[in-house]
DNA sequence: CGGTATCCTAGTCGATACTG
DNA sequence: CAGTATCGACTAGGATACCG
């Protein structure tokens, strides 16, 4: 979706910078915590941790620790979180076919406005 | 649309913090400087300049300065920017659906999560 | 493995004052 | 009226290191 998208260019966000791509990485089912860092690369494990805390205190997804040496926590879309898909993929359809003018746009800023 | 929900609980964001606000507000026609100033309480002319100007390179409205005394510009939405609606209307009907469960969520925050 | 703890930078936003 | 200029606060995010 977004990914090819410089960071302030993306015209619509979900939540912080991580939230939406957390919700792609857990959209087909529930991942653990390396499982997730690893495709969001470059996330700090403390980033990562802070907006999966966020998500799990909005009740976005839940959190699954268990007992077991090493230990393994599983993350998972509720069905609130997985309701977001829907705007996301408004906002996905926007830039499949809007973004490239807009980035024209952008780039053909010198006073040839009219 | 969000306007009554809190900033950092806006689920989803288009643009910087007042983009969204200024499109709703150019929605049903051209507005003039401080015609914008006013309905965005708060906002100081150094970040509302700020917002349009980035909204004008981007394409999404056009500025028009009337050579009078006194001064006199207007602010348009083009046909791009007025193509943001669509998925800002997905986002609000996220918003009215789900916004107060997320709410709800966040208010319950007290361990209490099985 | 799944995190915390510190420290730090860069960008966003606001307050205030002034100008053509 | 429609801005600009300057400064300063806040915070999201990243770098790095360490822990149960």
């Amino acid at each position: 979706m977004f990914y090819g998208c410089p960071p302030t260019a993306a015209p619509i966000r979900v939540g912080d910078k991580w939230t939406a791509k957390i919700i792609r990485c857990l959209e087909l089912g529930p991942r653990r915590f390396t499982e997730l860092q690893r495709p969001l690369r470059g996330i700090t494990p403390k980033v990562l941790t802070e907006s999966l805390r966020a998500m799990e205190r909005d009740g976005l997804l839940t959190r699954t620790a268990y007992d077991e040496i090493p230990p393994r926590v599983e993350y998972e879309l509720t069905t609130l979180g997985r309701s977001l898909l829907e705007p996301m993929n408004a906002g996905c359809e926007w830039s499949r076919k809007h973004l490239a003018e807009l980035m024209r746009a952008r780039e053909t800023w010198h006073a040839g406005t009219s």
